[in-house]
DNA sequence: GCCGTTTTCGGCCCGACTGTTTTCAGTCG
C-alpha cells in the first residue's frame, strides 16, 4: 500500500510542531512546515518518487537530510525522529496552538511551570485562575483561553466561497456606503478563489482610515471586535468568520492587494527574489533603500522582479514564479471558453426542470450542447431510469433534438457503479447514449484498494466515458473516500476515459491539485454543474475558478470543445 | 534544516496589534 503525500506532510507537519514547542530553532522548525507544505501540494505521488529513485532533494524545500526521512517513511510507514520526539513533548500539547493567544512559547512555559498537558488541563488551570499569575501572562489571555477552549474550536471551520460571497457582498455594500473609500476589494484566499476560505481580507484605500474601521467595527453583523486599529482591524461576525480590514494609502494599492493575497508562500519566494536584486518588498510598496519606487499596481511590482504578472489563482508557489520567468504560465481557461455542460438531472430522476426547461436555459447561457444525465435505479431515492424509462427518453430527446436549434441536448446517463465496479444498466441500453458519467453514490467506506479496483472496473466498461465527482467529497461535510486518484487518472488515460471536476460549490471535485495531476498525466477533464435546477448551471463558474487554480487550460477541459470535437473524442477505441 | 546573482557559512519575510510591560515579547497573518 504505497504511503500517500498527505501523509509524510502530516508527519513533518507534527514533528515542526513539537520541535518549535520543545524550543528548537525556528528556521528548522519551519523547515520540517515548508517541507510539509511541498508535498502536500506536489501532483505527484512522492512514494512513486522513492520508487523510480528520483533526487527528492531537488524537491523545493527538501534537502538531503529530509529527503533521507521521505525515504524512510516510505519504505516503512513512520518516521523514528517522531516517535522520539513524542517521548520528550506530549503530543496533545501541539493540539494548544490552535487556541488564539497560545504559541509555542507560552505552551512551554505552562508545560513547564503548571504540567499541563492537555486541553482539560489547560481548562481547570485557568479555572483555578493559575495562568493569570505566571510571567507574561495576565488576566486578559486567562480568560481568552477559556472563551476558545468554550467554543470547542477543534478544527477550524472554513467556509465555502459561495456561502463567503454572500457575506462580502453585503459587507462591501455597506463599507462603500460610508463614501470615503476609493478602492474596495477582498483579497486573501477569496480572490485566489479557494475552495474555502478560512478568513476574510478587505483592503480599501482611503484618506481617512479611522472612519473607515470606526464603521467596520460597528457592522451590523458584528460578533466580536478582536482588535482594532488605525489600518488594521478584525471582527468575527455571527457566522463565526474572522474579517480582516486594512486602509493603506493609494500609492500603496498594488503592493498591499500582492501582499494580501499572498498566498504567504508566493509572497515570500517573491520577496526573497526582491532581496537578491538589493530591494525590499512589503505592504507599501518596493523599496531600494528608503526610497520607494513601486507599489501602486500588482503588474509593476511583478515586473520589477522580471515577471509577467501572474493571476491569483496561481499564487500558491506550486511552481509558478519557475513558469513565469520561463515564460511558461498556462493560458487559463474562462467561463467564455466553455461550450457545454455534461451532467445535468431533470424531473425523470431528481431534477426540478423538464428536458425542454433546461434546453432552453442552455441555450440562453450560449451553450452549443448540455448532456441530460438523470441517475439510474439503484439510488432509489433519485427515482432513477430503468432500461424501460432511459429507452424512452432517448425517444424524447431525439424528437426535443429535430425541434430545437442552437443547441443540442445530448442522451446520457449518471450510471452507479455499483459494489463490485459493474454498472448499474446493461450495455445494451448504455451504447445507445451519447454519453455515459458514471458515478459513486454507495459503499463509501470500502478500503483504498477496493474502491480504486472498483473505479477501475468500471472504467474498464467501453461505454463509460466520464467519472463523475472522482471523491466523493463534500466540502465541510463529509471527507473523500480511500482512492487512490493517481492510479485512478492512468486507468483513465489508458482507456480512454475522462474525469469529471464537478462544479457544485459544495463538491468542486477533483480539488485543484489533482486537477494539475490530470493536466500533468494528460487526461482530459470534464467540468460538470451537475445542475438539478436551471439557476444550478450557473455553478460553471465555480467549476471553472477551481480549474484554473489546477492550471488547466481551454485544451485540457473536454467541455472547451465545439460538438463535433467532443464527439471524436468520445469514441472509445 | 535549507540554500546560494555578495555566501558552502550565516543568513533565513516583515509589519501590526495586544497584553504585559515601562520598552518589549509573543502572536498573528
Amino acid at each position: 500500500m504505497p504511503v500517500h503525500n498527505a501523509e509524510i506532510a502530516h508527519i513533518f507537519k507534527q514533528v515542526a510542531d513539537l520541535l518549535e514547542i520543545e524550543g528548537a530553532n525556528q528556521f528548522r522548525v519551519r523547515a520540517y512546515r515548508d517541507a510539509a507544505r511541498t508535498i502536500d501540494t506536489l501532483s505527484q505521488s512522492v512514494a512513486e518518487m522513492v520508487k523510480k529513485e528520483q533526487n527528492l532533494s531537488e524537491l523545493p524545500g527538501i534537502g538531503e537530510d529530509l529527503a533521507g526521512k521521505i525515504e524512510e517513511i516510505v519504505n516503512s510507514g513512520h518516521l523514528a525522529q517522531l516517535a522520539e520526539l513524542k517521548e520528550r513533548v506530549p503530543p496533545e500539547l501541539a493540539e494548544l496552538m490552535h487556541i488564539s493567544g497560545l504559541g509555542p512559547k507560552r505552551i512551554q512555559t505552562l508545560h513547564k511551570e503548571l504540567g499541563i498537558n492537555t486541553r482539560a488541563d489547560l481548562e481547570q488551570a485557568a479555572r483555578q485562575g493559575k495562568i493569570r499569575q505566571l510571567h507574561g501572562f495576565g488576566e486578559k489571555i486567562e480568560q481568552g483561553i477559556l472563551e476558545d477552549l468554550e467554543e470547542a474550536q477543534t478544527d477550524e471551520k472554513r467556509t465555502k466561497l459561495v456561502e463567503a460571497e454572500q457575506i462580502v457582498k453585503l459587507l462591501l455594500t455597506y463599507l462603500q456606503d460610508s463614501g470615503d473609500i476609493e478602492e474596495l476589494i477582498v483579497a486573501g484566499s477569496y480572490r485566489r478563489r479557494k475552495e474555502t476560505v478560512g478568513d476574510l481580507d478587505v483592503l480599501a484605500t482611503s484618506q481617512r482610515g479611522e472612519k473607515i474601521m470606526e464603521r467596520f467595527v460597528q457592522y451590523e453583523d458584528v460578533d466580536d471586535v478582536v482588535s482594532k486599529g488605525e489600518t488594521r482591524s478584525t471582527i468575527v461576525i455571527r457566522s463565526g468568520l474572522h474579517i480582516d480590514l486594512r486602509v493603506v494609502p493609494q500609492e500603496s494599492y498594488g503592493a498591499a492587494l500582492l501582499y494580501f493575497t499572498g498566498s504567504k508562500a508566493h509572497n515570500i519566494t517573491l520577496r526573497n527574489m526582491a532581496l537578491a536584486r538589493d530591494l525590499k518588498i512589503n505592504e507599501y510598496g518596493v523599496f531600494k533603500g528608503d526610497q520607494a519606487i513601486a507599489g501602486k499596481t500588482e503588474v509593476e511590482i511583478y515586473n520589477l522582479l522580471d515577471l509577467p504578472y501572474i493571476v491569483p489563482e496561481l499564487r500558491e508557489d506550486r511552481g509558478e514564479i519557475e513558469a513565469a520567468q520561463n515564460d511558461q504560465l498556462p493560458e487559463l481557461i474562462t467561463l467564455e471558453d466553455i461550450r457545454g455542460d455534461l451532467q445535468s438531472h431533470t424531473k425523470a430522476s431528481d431534477g426540478r426542470n423538464t428536458l425542454e426547461e433546461m434546453a432552453e436555459a442552455a441555450r440562453k447561457r450560449g451553450y452549443e450542447y448540455l448532456a441530460i444525465t438523470d441517475h439510474s435505479p439503484h439510488v432509489a431515492v433519485t427515482h432513477g431510469l430503468n432500461v424501460e424509462r432511459l429507452q424512452r427518453q432517448i425517444e424524447a430527446i431525439d424528437q426535443l433534438n429535430e425541434q430545437l436549434a442552437d443547441i443540442v441536448l445530448l442522451k446520457s446517463i449518471e450510471v452507479d457503479i455499483l459494489a463490485d465496479g459493474s454498472l448499474d444498466l446493461p450495455d445494451e441500453i448504455l451504447q445507445e447514449l451519447d454519453l455515459v458519467v458514471c458515478s459513486i453514490h454507495s459503499q463509501f467506506d470500502l478500503s483504498e484498494e477496493k474502491q480504486t479496483e472498483r473505479v477501475i472496473r468500471a472504467l474498464d466498461n467501453p461505454y463509460c466515458h466520464i467519472l463523475a465527482h472522482p471523491t466523493g467529497r463534500r466540502l465541510g461535510e463529509r471527507q473523500p473516500y480511500a482512492l487512490d486518484v493517481e492510479r485512478v487518472l492512468e486507468a483513465a488515460l489508458e482507456r480512454g476515459c475522462f474525469l469529471e471536476l464537478n462544479a457544485q460549490p459544495e463538491r468542486l471535485d477533483l480539488n485543484d491539485v489533482f486537477c494539475q495531476m490530470a493536466k500533468e498525466k494528460g487526461v482530459k477533464l470534464a467540468i460538470s454543474t451537475d445542475a438539478h435546477r436551471l439557476a444550478e448551471l450557473d455553478n460553471m463558474r465555480f467549476g471553472v475558478d477551481q480549474a484554473r487554480r489546477g492550471w488547466l487550460e481551454a485544451d485540457d477541459v473536454l467541455n472547451a470543445r465545439h460538438l463535433s470535437d467532443l464527439k471524436k473524442l468520445l469514441r472509445r477505441a
